[in-house]
DNA sequence: TTAAATAGGACTAAAATAGTACTCATTGAA
DNA sequence: TTCAATGAGTACTATTTTAGTCCTATTTAA
């Protein structure tokens, strides 16, 4: 289905509360009571944030995490990445090395220009752009003449 | 790791040894001693795309399976599609209806953003260009002085 | 010193995927 | 008309991946 991993999905819910209090210090059990999802279970996933850097955290009482950076400079891909690794349709996208079929190898090289699209799709969206609400205003178009009336 | 399944990429493999030989009929067996894949397997998959009307499939003695249609106008969507159901990087891209996360729904909307440009990208490539050489020529960018010259 | 946090890793349970097997239907040719 | 080759459909099993939990160590404010 080409999906994400619920973790991942989980993670863009805790990210986007974080976002709108950007300075404040987040506990997971605060997250975990906001956002519904169990406690362990965010704290796995702050934890792999922290180390992809997407997170920074501030041990002991009174302790917590926060964003790393703005939201306009973390992407959804980099969010992925945290959470399921290197981005890559298939084994051979990643590396070449393990790869089994030997025989189709042909193919190989066109499945790393798809994901290779993928991924500059996945660059140019950014956290701060999954906040903004669902509808966007549509744009209104003025016929030029109001402008002279 | 957002990747697909082995299953598809074995799709692929089967499907690029078949844009070869367009007009052939090639019967499962054959197809998966050309590509190594186990014959139960190749079957499988080959069932998949015939009910996905990406290949023709002819029954009896002498039968086997051909591509629908042209390899440009099979696209790695729908191959996508054939093998692993419809592209939806969450379950809230597919549908609003069984989504848990009720309380951090803001975000679904963005989602669906994201999803349809990875849509659109597996839109446009098809299976004719996944079976160009690996190395395309580069573009050659000649200074428009030259032309003057 | 104690309580409230995060860090890190190990473990278990659940779900999805891959792979196989079996039976039925179709068709060309002996 | 029968047989052999081939696809259709479906059910099952094994494997792998993912989700979720738990335990112990470390850090730090009060
Ligand atoms: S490296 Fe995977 S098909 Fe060649
Ligand atoms: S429909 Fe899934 S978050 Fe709302």
């Amino acid at each position: 289905m080409l999906k994400l991993s619920k973790l991942t999905d989980y993670a863009t819910v805790i990210l986007s509360y974080m976002v709108k209090d950007q300075t404040d210090l987040h506990a997971a059990q605060e997250i975990s009571k906001v956002t519904g999802i169990a406690q362990p279970t965010v704290s796995k996933i702050l934890k792999l944030l922290v180390k992809a850097r997407v997170l920074t955290s501030i041990r002991g009482a009174k302790g917590g995490y926060l964003l790393a950076r703005a939201p306009e400079r973390i992407t959804v891909a980099s969010v992925i990445n945290a959470m399921e690794g290197p981005i890559a349709l298939t084994e051979c996208s990643a590396s070449h090395k393990d790869c089994g079929h030997t025989s189709g190898c042909e193919i190989q090289g066109r499945w790393e220009l798809v994901n290779q699209k993928i991924l500059n799709t996945l660059e140019s969206v950014t956290l701060a752009d999954m906040v903004l609400p669902v509808k966007q205003p549509e744009e209104v178009l003025i016929p030029i003449s109001r402008l002279y009336k």
